[in-house]
DNA sequence: AAATGTTTACCAAATT
DNA sequence: AATTTGGTAAACATTT
């Protein structure tokens, strides 16, 4: 078992899954969106482990943004330019990290068939393109720009969770768990980080507060406190929903230690996209190619919607 | 060309 | 024991 003394974490694999590191990202990100760069960006810049091996994990990262349903891609408008479409997460995925653990989630999120049609991409899309002129304007934001406005989506409706999904963090979630029928995976983040030979907080409350500093208070985490390079693992977590009677997808959020919560934008290797000019009406010029129907049951049908979302507007 | 995206296949580990 | 979920490799396709 590693010692925290030794060289510290920073070379273990942290224990995050590759969806959870992309989400992590997408919501650090002010937009709650961000191209692949910089989403590579944000996992090299916290986790060094991923600073080597770049091919393989990116490859990997890649695949799962694809390949997941809970990723959708947001793509540019003429005044966004760049490499890439935005990522950003399905804003019905809810909390997929419910069980506690960041390497394995309890059922993987799907979007119905049905789903995939229909206007609602474009709904999803408009959506967050128009987060991003609330903040580019600056707008009043409950905490950080668009932090409540992801399960703000009055149009939709969650297809899957029958009531509101229970915050992440709610503290039953916490203790009013039997763990023993939890698998491995659902090990509670600071027993895995404990494990890990991170330095975790015997006292559950002290357990909560290094898990979510949001909740709690920083202070406790300078014990933690790692190298000036961002937290170990787990270290600094922060989830964002903070309304929750809405559908957010909620995901763990490394935070940076050093300065008070200092929005990612203010991070200068991650470079959000600079709230530049958006003209309300993306006047996009894309071709609509065979986006509704596809063969049924192919999973080719997250490329449709990007189609479906670029044809109007 | 290099960065991005999609897909398929295999394998291992976790979960049921 | 059978399923699921996640990681990796790889082959392509698409876009910048």
């Amino acid at each position: 078992m590693p010692r925290p003394g030794k060289n510290s974490y920073s070379d273990q694999k942290p224990p995050y899954s590759y969806i959870s590191l992309t989400a992590m990202a997408i919501q650090s990100s002010t937009e709650k969106m961000l191209p692949l760069s910089d989403i590579y960006k944000f996992i090299m810049d916290r986790f060094p482990y991923y600073r080597e091996n770049t091919q393989r994990w990116q490859n990997s990262l890649r695949h799962n943004l694809s390949f997941n349903d809970c990723f959708i891609k947001i793509p540019r408008r003429p005044d966004q330019p760049g490499k890439g479409s935005f990522w950003a997460l399905h804003p019905d995925c809810g909390d997929m990290f419910e069980n506690g653990s960041f390497l394995r989630r309890r059922k993987r999120f799907k979007v119905h068939r049905a789903e995939h049609l229909a206007s609602k991409n474009q709904q999803m899309i408009h959506y967050f393109h128009h987060q991003h002129n609330q903040t580019k304007l600056g707008l009043p934001t409950s905490d950080g720009p668009a932090v409540a406005g992801i399960g703000r989506l009055p149009h939709f409706q969650p297809y899957n969770q029958s009531s509101g999904f229970k915050h992440p963090f709610a503290i039953e979630n916490i203790i009013g768990r039997d763990y023993k029928g939890v698998m491995t995976g659902g090990l509670p983040l600071a027993s895995m980080m404990h494990h890990l030979g991170y330095p975790v907080p015997s006292q559950l409350s002290n357990m909560v507060s290094s898990m979510w500093p949001h909740v709690g208070m920083m202070d406790s985490m300078t014990s933690m406190a790692v190298s000036q390079e961002y937290g170990h693992f787990g270290v600094p977590m922060k989830t964002i929903c903070h309304a929750p009677t809405q559908t957010i997808p909620a995901v763990p959020m490394p935070i940076k230690p050093t300065a008070s919560l200092p929005p990612v934008s203010a991070i200068p290797s991650l470079t959000v996209n600079p709230p530049s000019m958006c003209s309300a009406t993306a006047t996009q010029a894309a071709v609509p190619t065979s986006l509704l129907e596809q063969s049924p049951g192919t999973h080719s049908d997250k490329t449709g919607m990007l189609h479906s979302v670029l044809v109007h507007s």
